[in-house]
DNA sequence: AAAAATAGCAACCGCCATAGC
DNA sequence: TGCTATGGCGGTTGCTATTTT
């Protein structure tokens, strides 16, 4: 007996999200919260399949998400984490708070992937790419790729939060191909980032905000309604809300719903410890 | 100005892990 | 213990916007 698809392909919609459906979608979650994604479509009067609809919250709609770019110093902790995990990349996001791992695997293959290559780094390694060139003064690598499970619980944090190249190694990948200017851009950048921040990030199964569920506390609800105009009135809040961030608007309800749900993870956390 | 090429991103697909029965 | 349903993940596709020729 073969496997049920997850929904009835017939009458099932696809391809972009209309605004109108985003607003059910949104009404229904606000209202019910997270629960079984099968289900959603139906009593949400959607004609999507339960996978679309979680794909289209988590990716697009969830009110915690930032918008836009990443910043250079998030764009260096994915090529750090990279380093470590592998494609992992929910694992990736959830060091990430407001991002997802959608939106970091793109930005990986549209740009740091060529940004790397660009510098003379496997994207996928992480090691000089022409080695046959390096044999004499191997690159040691801060970290592997693809790691078990096992091996990902002991990762140490970095020595150097540099996940390019430590300074002690002579033989840099900018060494061989890149120009001075980008590594020192990088060199940069990384000095940016903070030595207790990135092993905070290492941590394994550090909850992220990305795997927490979304179970908005009623008076949250409220604050929400009651903020918001409604759609009727102007769809275009939505699209507002995800060119700037939420939080750009003061929507302090959702300030809540994190701390709350921070909270609880912490809790959580305290007890598993 | 138009066509072609390229880049960026949202969304889909198929597989895997796991909870629940 | 095995089976099924569901959620989640990573890879890939296809559409749109932008840039180049």
């Amino acid at each position: 007996m073969g496997r049920q698809p997850c929904c009835d392909k017939l009458g099932v919609k696809k391809g972009p999200w209309t605004a109108e459906e985003d607003k059910k979608l949104i009404n229904f979650i606000l209202t019910n919260g997270q629960c079984c994604w099968r289900a959603v479509p139906k009593l949400a009067g959607l004609r999507r399949c339960g996978k679309s609809c979680r794909l289209r919250w988590t990716n697009y709609l969830r009110p915690d998400l930032k918008r836009g770019l990443l910043t250079d110093a998030e764009e260096q902790l994915v090529i750090d984490l990279h380093a470590r995990l592998g494609n992992r990349w929910s694992k990736i996001a959830g060091r990430l708070p407001g991002r997802t791992d959608n939106e970091i695997k793109n930005h990986w293959n549209t740009h740091i992937k060529k940004k790397l290559i660009k510098m003379g780094i496997d994207p996928v390694t992480h090691e000089p790419l022409h080695k046959e060139e390096s044999n004499s003064c191997q690159v040691k690598t801060l970290s592997q790729p693809f790691q078990s499970p096992a091996e990902e619980n002991n990762v140490t944090p970095i020595q150097n939060t540099n996940g390019m190249a430590s300074s002690e190694n002579s033989c840099t990948p900018t060494d061989q191909n890149s120009s001075g200017d980008e590594s020192n851009l990088l060199s940069a950048i990384c000095d940016q980032i903070d030595d207790s921040l990135i092993s905070y990030l290492f941590e394994e199964d550090t909850p992220g905000l990305v795997d927490a569920p979304w179970d908005f506390p009623a008076a949250a609800k409220e604050n929400f309604n009651t903020v918001l105009p409604s759609w009727d009135e102007s769809c275009p809040w939505l699209l507002d809300c995800q060119d700037f961030g939420i939080q750009d608007f003061g929507f302090d309800c959702f300030n809540d719903i994190e701390m709350n749900m921070l909270t609880q993870l912490d809790v959580k956390d305290n007890q598993t410890i």
